[in-house]
RNA sequence: GGAGCGUUGUCCGAGCGGUUGAAGGAGCUGGUUUUGAAAACCAGUGUGGGGCAACCCACCGGGGGUUCGAAUCCCUCACGCUCCGCCA
């Protein structure tokens, strides 16, 4: 959430991050609405401090066997007077609160200006794209061949976009999963978790999710649990309404979950294989820190994701999204985009973001500074580290060979029972 | 699901309906003492909001109610602990 100070203090930068996000909010009501809080505000506190003043004189009065029916009547009236202006305010409050949960987080100086994807600037590549001396195969069809996958079987289970891992195919998926959350917490320090896959609405307003992805969410209504699109819900929710101490951070902390998102706008797109689905693995990094580091932390963070595309060897670009295809919550962000030989195209796996203060505040994690003794919301941040199933695609297409058999990469060897090639 | 108990500041823990923002600890910060450290002693130390300021207001799990006045009484919800039932 943006701080609601900046309605009267800056509203114009409000109106720039609306405008820079692609997002439609009427800044100026809640300016106006702001100013009515306010107004409200002193009349309603005068009268308050009246009835703290002359409340205390009835018991001093009664104490001394002093009629004090009089004046008790009068503060019955301020009584009422008071519960009419906190009820205005209220919904006030409520109008205004909503509109600042709808204000995206401005992106930072110096991200790209830009409508949607085609405007993201490429910043880095690694690798180059694999030569074959024969056509690559998609991954559904040499997974369809390997028996890796029961195309069949997920959509009997639970519908399309929603897929049945088998034999080989449940183990290299398990064998990913295992080689980044060890490389997480052996090489780059961060603490494992492995958190509920439900989280309720504070979490998921704390972050961000609610109430604008409220669409894409699964939804338990009886109990008003959302199935979890990503880990970085539970885990950044970990320190929720907590004051840290300065000596805690950073915070470095991973998570492997089970995704689940409806892909409600996404009808028709990457219907084919596992691009896309309902149901999805991944590991998740997620960072609490203080302010001052945190660009730097989020450059370390897409380090940590990059490395294991290189460990697998597989060719990867890095774009720097623009303002409009940037998420609402983050202020800067990086994809990482892996060749899928088979489905010639880049596939997001990783997706790293700085959210500087926007969730911290919206999920109220702040922390004693030592130096200046102030309690100040920290920063959070988080990547994906990485995202399956397309890095499980990633591997099967790049390693492909000529009779469809697949070779298994140095660093899940271990993780496979020392298998090297799938299909042999 | 039923019954009982509980939820107070960074943490632990008191708290009769009126001067309690809240006793007492712990922790933290500063000071005295010490060759230095520890100990001891003294002082300070919550969050949010309104106002240029003096200052004022709110907050004792969330929400509502009673009252001139609520951390304290009532209702309700959530969470926790204990016991019973049920299931694994």
């Amino acid at each position: 959430m943006i701080d609601i100070r900046l309605f009267r203090e800056n509203p114009a930068f409000l109106k720039e991050a609306c405008r820079l996000k692609r997002v439609n909010v009427d800044v100026d009501a809640a300016v106006k609405l702001d100013e009515q809080r306010r107004d409200i505000i002193q009349e309603e506190e005068n009268l308050q401090a009246e009835r703290n003043r002359v409340s205390k004189e009835i018991g001093a009065k009664k104490k001394a066997g002093e009629d004090a029916a009089e004046v008790m009547e009068q503060m019955r009236k301020v009584g009422d007077r008071v519960k009419e202006l906190s009820q205005q305010r209220g919904e006030i409050e409520q109008r205004l609160h909503d509109i600042a949960l709808s204000i995206p987080n401005h992106p930072g100086p110096g991200e790209p200006e830009g409508a949607g994807e085609e405007q993201n600037v490429e910043v880095a590549q690694w690798g180059k794209k694999p030569a074959f001396d024969f056509e690559p195969k998609p991954h559904w069809e040499l997974c369809e061949k390997l028996g890796m996958v029961d195309w069949k079987g997920g959509p009997k289970l639970a519908g399309s976009g929603f897929v049945l891992y088998k034999g080989t195919g449940a183990r290299l998926e398990r064998a990913l999963i295992n080689y980044f959350l060890d490389t997480h917490i052996t090489e780059n320090g961060y603490t494992e978790f492995f958190p509920p896959y439900l989280s309720n609405r504070d979490c998921m307003t704390g972050t961000g999710q609610l109430p604008k992805m409220a669409e894409d969410m699964y939804h338990c209504e009886k109990d008003d649990l959302f199935l979890i699109p990503t880990a970085e819900v539970p885990v950044t929710n970990i320190h929720r309404d907590e004051i840290l101490d300065d000596s805690q951070l950073p915070l470095y902390y991973t998570a492997y979950t089970a995704c689940f998102r409806r892909e409600a706008g996404a009808a028709g797109k990457d219907t084919r294989g596992m691009i896309r689905v309902h149901q999805f693995n991944k590991v998740e990094m997620v960072k609490i820190v203080k302010p001052e580091t945190s660009y730097a932390e989020l450059e370390s963070l897409r380090g940590n994701a990059e490395k294991l595309l290189q460990n697998l060897g597989l060719h990867y670009r890095v774009l720097q999204l623009c303002s409009g295809d940037i998420s609402f919550a983050a202020a800067k962000c990086y994809d990482l985009e892996v060749w899928a030989p088979g489905c010639d195209k880049y596939l997001e796996v990783s997706s790293c973001s700085n959210f500087v203060d926007f969730q911290a505040r919206r999920a109220n994690i702040r922390y004693k500074d030592k130096e200046t003794k102030k309690t100040v919301f920290a920063h959070t941040l988080n990547g994906s580290g990485l995202a399956l199933p397309r890095a499980m695609i990633a591997v099967i297409e790049n390693n492909q060979q000529p009779d469809g058999t697949i070779r298994i990469p140095k660093v899940l060897q271990r993780y496979m029972g020392g298998m090297e090639v799938i299909g042999a």
